[in-house]
DNA sequence: CCGTATCCTAAAGGATACTG
DNA sequence: CAGTATCCTTTAGGATACGG
């Protein structure tokens, strides 16, 4: 298998090398990771982990918006791809900690990059939009 | 083998503050940004014109699985974000060209960071997916 | 407090047919 | 070739109620 490390990357081609036409198959596997975890909900409760191990209820009202069926659900879905660890801490009342897995650290510096991405253009993405919408009416 | 310990992934990436809360506000503007642009297609049909301006239906069967409904709402929403640039090449018969734009540009690299971390930590993404299972059954 | 279960609605998305 | 329009099925996801 072809080496995809980012210094392979690199290497290969300093500016923007076109990614691998495989990625696009159906069957590369990679297409299964990213149906899991490249989505907004994904993204933002990663995002609130790396702040340190958080339970349930302070999840939920750190990520405004998010009904408790879709955190409980994508938490599962993160903890089964092994992005995150879930722990029991006592039982009375149940408290329940969610915590990054060494796994889910390496995504963070890339998901960090895309949170910084947004903010950066911002305002080009929005002048970008008003100048669509002129457009089309 | 690297060291994935929590406490060195904080300590070798740079930039481990965790992410602001502001983030996760629904009133953040990054919040429908991300909406936007973090999911599956769009990831997938900027790295396709990575490679250099594509047409319609090469896009199409470079991506497989999509539908042809799927690909002409998402490039829409690409071109008015300001990510992809659109251009009707001709008349007979009608060649459209879609190719990233400058903007589109700067979130190359993070993306490309994406794709390659998805293929570098796909065994242990399975080996996690498989203890799950087995544990719930 | 931390969920699961159920119901129900809204939205995503494929298939097909048709147009410039 | 590059779409739009329509239909229709599937899914996501909110609201609510209940259980451990």
């Amino acid at each position: 298998m072809e080496d995809l490390s980012p210094e392979a990357m690199e290497q290969a081609t300093p500016l923007s090398p076109p990614m691998r036409p495989e990625c696009f198959s159906q069957d590369c596997p990679s297409r299964g990771v990213l149906d899991q975890i490249a989505d907004k909900w994904s993204l933002m409760i990663l995002a609130v982990l790396s702040g340190g191990p958080t339970r349930f209820n302070e999840i939920k009202r750190r990520l405004e918006g998010i009904s408790q069926k879709s955190l409980s659900q994508t938490l599962r879905k993160l903890e089964r791809n092994g992005l995150v660890r879930r722990e029991v801490l006592n039982s009375a009342p149940v408290a329940v900690q969610y915590s990054l897995s060494p796994l889910g650290h390496t995504l963070l510096p890339h998901f960090r990059a895309l949170y910084c991405w947004t903010h950066e253009y911002l305002d080009q993405i929005d002048a970008a939009r008003q100048a669509f919408d002129a457009r089309q009416g």
